[in-house]
DNA sequence: ACAAATTTAGACAGCCTTGTCCAATTCGTC
DNA sequence: GACGAATTGGACAAGGCTGTCTAAATTTGT
């Protein structure tokens, strides 16, 4: 295991004060004095941790999106596979629960580390998402006001079930992301999927 | 300020193990050995902040559920309303912020501490709302399949868009704070106002 | 095989923190 | 005002952690 990867470790599992260097270097298999060699301060360890895990963190979750059901076949099995690879790759994964973690726990002492990811994570994160369901809508398999809003809430519900394991730090179980997945799908496409406006008309535009 | 509220607020600052008892006793303006003579232990001091957070974080919970609209005259509008309540009075509070970080940072080293938390928090607190949305189910303003799931997801919803403030222990904006229980709750209602089954019997027992 | 670069173990100073002890002081109550 | 209880400040030992230093050992490149 690399040094930045065992600090991510040691950082997440006993907090930035809590971690020692020992810890980490007996966790990364090298002396202490490499660690020092390596990366200098502490301070400055848990800089590169930080930014290794924003880096893949990101990476991932822009892979993920790019695997979004644009012609859906079936709309709602393609978005709980979907929803499932999200949780299975970004958000549940090493990277994930460690940048979650850390973010938590130590983002209001350290606001410029955390700037970076707010920006480049969530931000075009979110905006990306929203462009894919917006695409959905004009395509006409949706009916989405504000796409960035409906994005925000797809996500919400698709974790819906997972937040106390989240907040526990716990790994939810492949049943459970599942089961999520489903549920927070099923109640998003009751709310956006394609059908009559507000007033009623039903039968309109079945050209499938 | 009490001992146990500004111990509080720095181990919520700076984590277990970075909180210095020095730090507390100067912010609870006490000395040190008044620290010691009141809760012998920092650990124990420790423990003394979780049990009073989770039982000040309960206890309004309970009480901001016991205002959900049961007979809503306006669903949307009370429904909002209420999510604000549950907002302000429950998660954005000094409480609910500083018990949620606590979990977060601490609740995999300390399990048997928040287990306490665990059962009669979220537990009671999702069965309790469930029933009350079961009850409007019942009264014919929804149409749920799970009360429990729609609960969870009802919560979700409405904090779709304070995901990030959250993750950051920043504070949302009353501002904020209504955008994302109105979107929610729209969406909520998108999805589980009362309307024709899946079949599509739309006229069937409107006898209010 | 050899030289350079890297890694290692251990010792070390400096600092901080916890938790205890104690004498002096303040507070609450009668 | 007087007495007991609580609070205070300060000193203190014990232990932990950071970051540096050094000399030996190991790896690497050629």
């Amino acid at each position: 295991m690399s040094v930045v990867d065992a600090a991510a470790s040691v950082f997440c599992r006993e907090g930035y004060a809590g971690a020692n260097i020992d810890l980490i270097s007996a966790e990364a298999g090298v002396s202490r004095q490499t660690v020092y060699n390596h990366h200098g301060d502490k301070r400055n360890l848990f800089v590169a941790v930080v930014r290794d895990l924003t880096e893949r963190c990101n990476a991932g979750i822009f892979a993920t999106i790019a695997t979004f059901p644009d012609q859906p076949a079936d709309l709602e099995a393609d978005l709980i596979a979907f929803a499932v690879r999200m949780n299975r790759n970004c958000i549940c994964n090493r990277d994930g629960r460690f940048l979650r973690k850390l973010i938590q726990a130590e983002g209001e002492r350290y606001p410029e580390l955390f700037a970076e990811w707010r920006e480049q994570g969530p931000g075009r994160t979110w905006s990306a998402l929203a462009a894919r369901f917006a695409r959905l809508a004009f395509a006409g398999h949706l009916s989405i006001g504000d796409p960035d809003v409906a994005a925000r809430q797809f996500l919400a519900l698709v974790n819906a079930e997972l937040q106390i394991t989240f907040m526990l730090g716990g790994i939810p179980t492949e049943e459970e992301v599942l089961r999520s997945a489903t549920n927070g799908v099923r109640t998003f496409l009751a709310a956006f999927a394609r059908k009559k406006s507000p007033a009623g008309k039903q039968a309109a535009l079945v050209h499938a």
